[in-house]
DNA sequence: CTGTATCCACGTCGATACTG
DNA sequence: CAGTATCGACGTGGATACAG
């Protein structure tokens, strides 16, 4: 794995592709989204993704939390309570992720036709084959 | 798996969620910017890459080619000859593809930096508690 | 309430060998 | 040259149970 291929700055790339990695997280994308509308406590998150698994929203949080997007506050009270919130950095991010999920918007029909048209073909080729399979 | 929890159009988000899952993908964005810049055949773009194996190569191409995203032509010559391009559609992702990885360049060091930091808490935290591991 | 720990199913990826 | 087929290792994510 010699890192030398990669054009122009190799630690360049390598963020970028730490950043892409973290934009095509599962979950990443959306708690900073939601976020983005104000702190929220735990629990919050969770009722507000409620396809995530508690296990999977605290391996998100700690991610987060680590690369600087989000701050964790707890409050020392029984019942505890912690607020998640984004830093100054996990704002600046949002702009070139709604860039992106603009792009998906637009582009949604686009691309759907472009799979239906694969698809179309390769399931003529398949039963042409004489293996129409499902 | 109900998809109706998300915010706003559900088929806007799904869109979303897909295209963010490509751009997390560890190779087809790189394929994608290696072809912004012109044609090229499988063989260059496996030299290209290096990191990449064949199978990698052709799931990305299938992947691309499946989306709208680039092109696939044969020519029937002997040996084969195949030229992957990018497609208009292709073309209008590299701007907020661009746009996310000149984020990761200004931030990188911040991101860094915050890691350094929580990663060092952790570990002081670990030994705290007696149990230094590593 | 806010986690942590454990287990397991699943998909993804790389290596290798083979084909037209 | 440009793939396809197969296999095994690995990471990721979900369910569940438990703890502070």
């Amino acid at each position: 794995m010699s890192p030398r291929h990669i054009r122009h700055t190799e630690s360049g790339c390598l963020a970028a592709r730490e950043v892409l990695k973290l934009v095509g997280d599962k979950w990443s994308v959306l708690v900073v989204s939601l976020l983005g509308e104000g702190p929220l406590r735990f629990t919050e998150l969770k009722r507000s993704i409620e396809g995530i698994s508690q296990r999977m929203l605290t391996l998100t949080l700690r991610g987060l939390e680590r690369d600087g997007l989000v701050t964790r506050t707890v409050f020392p009270t029984i019942p505890p309570r912690v607020d998640y919130a984004l830093t100054p950095l996990g704002q600046t991010l949002q702009e070139p992720v709604r860039a992106l999920s603009a792009w998906a918007e637009t582009h949604r029909e686009e691309i759907q036709a472009a799979r239906d048209r694969f698809d179309g073909k390769d399931a003529k080729k398949r039963t042409a084959r004489g293996a129409a399979r499902q």
